[in-house]
DNA sequence: CCCACGACCTGTGGGC
DNA sequence: TGCCCACAGGTCGTGG
């Protein structure tokens, strides 16, 4: 589910109650996610202060004062919850996206601030890992790992270089994290319609101004997103329970059948599949 | 190297 | 109402 703004979303959420907190209890409720947990997790996070929380692409980040960096991936439902300590639970305060499930409660953290991070997956495809601080960017979890799509290394001549001589369609390869980091299938699909860029154009006969037009839209639909909160489909939520809202800014994601919402295009939004992920486009104004 | 496809796992929504 | 299939925000491994 979560891809960059939902990630970032979650990020923040957590910030206030892990930075500067130190993991007085970890408890894991199973041997694994989608990957073993790693060897000797419980241990090695019991007692450790968290001093920083960054997001790399859609991996959460948090460095401990242990020289290891707890590193956690949402896959397609993982999800946050806090339990803070005098934080309201009255009903109706937040609108819930779904409610806790405690059978799919994985990990949980509690703090020293009297607090509790519980982590739910449903589907399992999210994963936790424990790796040493120093090697972290040549990690093979991120060595290969392209550049931020928010960040000074991702811009027109980087997507020249990224589309040269591949006749894969802008879709598929916006999608590979080596290419660029944190995009999903969600985003891909509202910033090429925004680029007016077709998803099935072989990347290598995409123009200049097309590919300056797509950098900018990557950029503006993913701080649009994050500035409403990430979008919320089903499982996704912020780490208070609260919804996203940029589901209702979609232009073509899920909209199969409906009319393109650019003015005089009179096209309609077609679903089609590529690499086994649904693609929704305008193939009257993408080129 | 490039690319397509199935696998992983569980839940949900739509059609019949 | 109930059953079954298609599909879901993401990677990863395999094989052509």
């Amino acid at each position: 589910m979560p891809e960059l703004p939902e990630v970032e979303t979650v990020r923040r959420g957590l910030a206030p109650h892990l930075i500067g907190r130190r993991l007085v209890r970890v408890a894991m409720n199973r041997p694994d996610l989608r990957f073993p947990l790693p060897e000797g997790f419980v241990q090695r996070l019991t007692g450790a202060r968290v001093t920083g929380l960054t997001r790399r692409g859609k991996y959460i980040l948090a460095a401990l004062d242990r020289d290891e960096t707890l590193v956690m991936h949402l896959g397609m439902t993982g999800r946050f919850v806090v339990e803070a300590e005098g934080v309201s639970d009255t009903p109706g305060e937040f609108a819930l996206a779904a409610p806790a499930d405690p059978k799919h409660a994985h990990v949980i953290f509690e703090t020293d601030g009297g607090g509790a991070l519980t982590y739910f997956d449903a589907r399992r495809f999210g994963f936790m890992d424990l790796i040493e601080t120093a090697g972290l960017e040549s990690h093979p979890r991120f060595a290969a790992m392209g550049p931020e799509p928010l960040g000074d290394g991702f811009d027109a001549a980087y997507l020249a270089r990224a589309f040269a001589g591949r006749r894969q369609g802008p879709k598929t390869l916006l999608l590979d994290q080596s290419v660029v980091a944190g995009l999903g299938n969600i985003y891909v699909c509202e910033a090429l319609h925004r680029a007016r860029v077709s998803p099935l154009r072989p990347a290598a006969n995409i123009g200049p101004r097309a590919r300056a037009a797509l950098v900018r839209s990557i950029r503006a639909v993913l701080e649009e997103a994050i500035a409403a909160g990430g979008s919320t489909l089903r499982d996704y939520a912020s780490v208070e329970g609260s919804m996203g809202y940029f589901q209702h800014d979609f232009q073509v994601y899920g909209r199969e059948g409906q009319a393109c919402p650019n003015a005089r295009c009179g096209g309609v939004v077609t679903r089609l599949v590529q690499a086994g992920r649904s693609t929704f486009h305008c193939p009257v104004c993408q080129r």
